[in-house]
RNA sequence: GACCGGGUAGCUCAGCUGGUAGAGCAUCGGCCUUUUAAGCCGCGGGUCCUGGGUUCGAAUCCCAGCCCGGUCACCA
């Protein structure tokens, strides 16, 4: 063409080349540089997996015969070489890449000047028997009348096309970008659809049933965290996104419900970092009749099924560790404080042994001490000293009965709490508990944690009194368990960050 | 919210003991029917995140702010 702009590459001029050569498409010839409806394409890994070698080399030898399979095929332009009369361009979808060629014998002459002026960034329609190039790269050999059609007109510069996009500010504000320049990130979230597909499905096969219950609530509870307000304008009432669907799970098992659970997203108003999102997914579960124990069975079986069917190993990276899914510690709390820190302690209930020793710990730890319980204490210590250990996957059982207020304590050792964490790569995966089911225990627990309420905590939170009155109306003994879903894609995926498995993080506006 | 690190061309990055900016790729132009991170040759391209300050002079030093990342706090 000629132009009489400067060349230049400011964001302006290589938007206006694109324009340009839209415009050229439009006026020249004559074509819709957005495209339609296409039929019969196929995805570039089935092309590349059609390709016939027999057929190929007969063609070689003589090329009357020609038997290759023709294919078409969509893709968007990751590089582009025009070797005058001959174009190769490397087009990538959803699973992988594959090469186009056009030579300008085998096309018409619209396909090829429309080949010719494609950018980075553009998708197009190639059709044409797979053969290969003399270095042996399998390829579309674009043949015939109108074989070469440009899809998609895009008016953005691409990011480069061997580094890609590595600024994770821009990966995560314009995933769109992200997900084509870099082709892991859909198959990270390929996975993850995978995962949890596998979780429902060995729900189901357990005997659960999946439910949905509000995420608008009136009181945010089941939960410690502050939750994100909002307001219903014709009931004219304040609501809160749900950071927890525990209270409504445990009604449904009040109802008759024997086996439910829920996968669906939580919102809690507290900071993010590299394992918390504002919002997050989490599975839910409760069973009737079950326990701690039963729960943490279901557990074990949630991560072995995720591993084999997903990933089709138990054996898994993660950063520089490997995970082994195929076995699971169980161990308490207090044991591996002794394991860590060279000395017993007892909870404060069961006299609180050690506490000096303790203290002196946590103060050579840099741990505020003044004021705080004994059981307090033992968990700042404890999460100091024993967390950074825990990588392979460890059920932490026995917690202090006095840190966890809202569950059942164990009959024989009423100082102790039948609970438990789960534990992988230093991470908290999953949080388990025996439900407590005596309603008279369960609004006094409610009713103390109210009254230390401060000021900000007594706007969002109040006693569910409806709750307590389905507690009355009589919970079977339950097991409950909570899975971080997006935690668990992190370490089935290998990513450390759980940006890097929510598609749309949130991000403060630019 | 606190502390540390970062923000330079479309992308990936140099430059940061102050002298007003560089590379590779992409783009643009020319040549070319076998390239594959990059065929060959050539030309360009920048509010150096924003706003102040110091200085003869600031991408560079200082202050404030914005955005991102990491640690911590909160929390799962």
């Amino acid at each position: 063409m000629t132009d009489e702009t400067a060349p230049s590459t400011s964001l302006k001029t290589l938007i206006a080349d694109r324009r340009r050569k839209l415009q050229r498409a439009r006026e020249e010839f004559e074509i819709d540089p957005f495209g339609q409806r296409t039929d019969g394409l196929v995805s570039l890994t089935d092309a590349r997996a059609s390709y016939d070698a027999a057929a190929d080399a007969a063609f070689k030898e003589d090329a009357a015969t020609d038997a290759r399979p023709i294919v078409k095929v969509a893709g968007r332009v990751m590089q582009h070489r025009v070797m005058g009369n001959l174009i190769f361009m490397q087009v990538r979808d959803a699973e992988g890449d594959l090469q186009i060629a056009i030579s300008k014998k085998a096309v018409d002459r619209p396909s090829f000047l429309i080949a010719k002026m494609v950018d980075l960034g553009d998708i197009i329609i190639a059709q044409g028997p797979l053969g290969t190039t003399k270095t042996g790269e399998i390829s579309v050999w674009t043949t015939g009348e109108g074989s070469f059609e440009l899809a998609t007109k895009s008016l953005a510069p691409p990011p480069g096309k061997w580094h890609g996009l590595q600024d994770a500010e821009q990966r995560y504000r314009k995933r769109y970008v992200d997900m084509y320049a870099n082709p892991r990130v859909i198959e990270t979230f390929r996975q993850r659809s995978g995962i949890v597909a596998a979780v429902r499905q060995l729900m189901g096969d357990e005997g659960f049933l999946e439910v949905e219950t509000p995420m608008l609530q009136p009181m945010a509870g089941g939960a410690a965290a502050r939750p994100f307000g909002t307001h219903h304008n014709a009931l004219d009432m304040p609501l809160y996104l749900r950071i927890a669907p525990e209270l409504y799970l445990k009604r449904l098992l009040v109802g008759g419900m024997s086996k439910v659970f829920e996968i669906n997203r939580n919102f809690r108003n507290e900071g993010i970092d590299r394992s918390h999102n504002p919002e997050f997914t989490m599975l839910e579960a409760y069973e009737a009749f079950g326990d701690l124990y039963s729960v943490m069975d279901l557990t074990e079986k949630v991560f072995q099924h995720v591993a084999q069917t997903v990933l089709g190993s138990t054996q898994l990276p993660y950063g520089d560790d490997e995970i082994d899914y195929g076995q699971f510690r169980r161990v308490k709390y207090l044991d591996l404080f002794e394991e860590h820190n060279g000395f017993a302690v007892t909870v404060s209930e069961a006299g609180a042994a050690g506490a000096e020793q303790l203290i002196a710990n946590a103060k050579f730890l840099g741990l505020e001490t003044e004021g705080k319980d004994h059981d307090v204490i033992l968990n700042d210590v404890w999460e100091e000293t024993v967390e950074e250990h825990l990588v392979q996957p460890t059920f932490v059982i026995d917690y202090p009965a006095s840190l966890c207020p809202l569950t059942k304590r164990k009959p024989d050792e009423p100082h102790i709490a039948e609970r438990f964490e789960l534990f992988i790569a230093k991470m908290e995966l999953a949080n388990a508990y025996t439900e407590l089911n005596d309603p008279d225990v369960q609004e006094a627990n409610f009713r103390q944690q109210v009254a230390g309420m401060d000021e900000e905590e007594a706007t969002f939170r109040a006693v569910d009194e409806d709750f307590l009155e389905a507690l009355r109306v009589g919970m079977p003994p339950a097991g409950g368990l909570g899975i971080g879903i997006d935690r668990l894609v992190m370490l089935m995926t290998n990513s450390q960050s759980i940006r890097d498995v929510i598609l749309f993080p949130l991000m403060r506006p630019q």
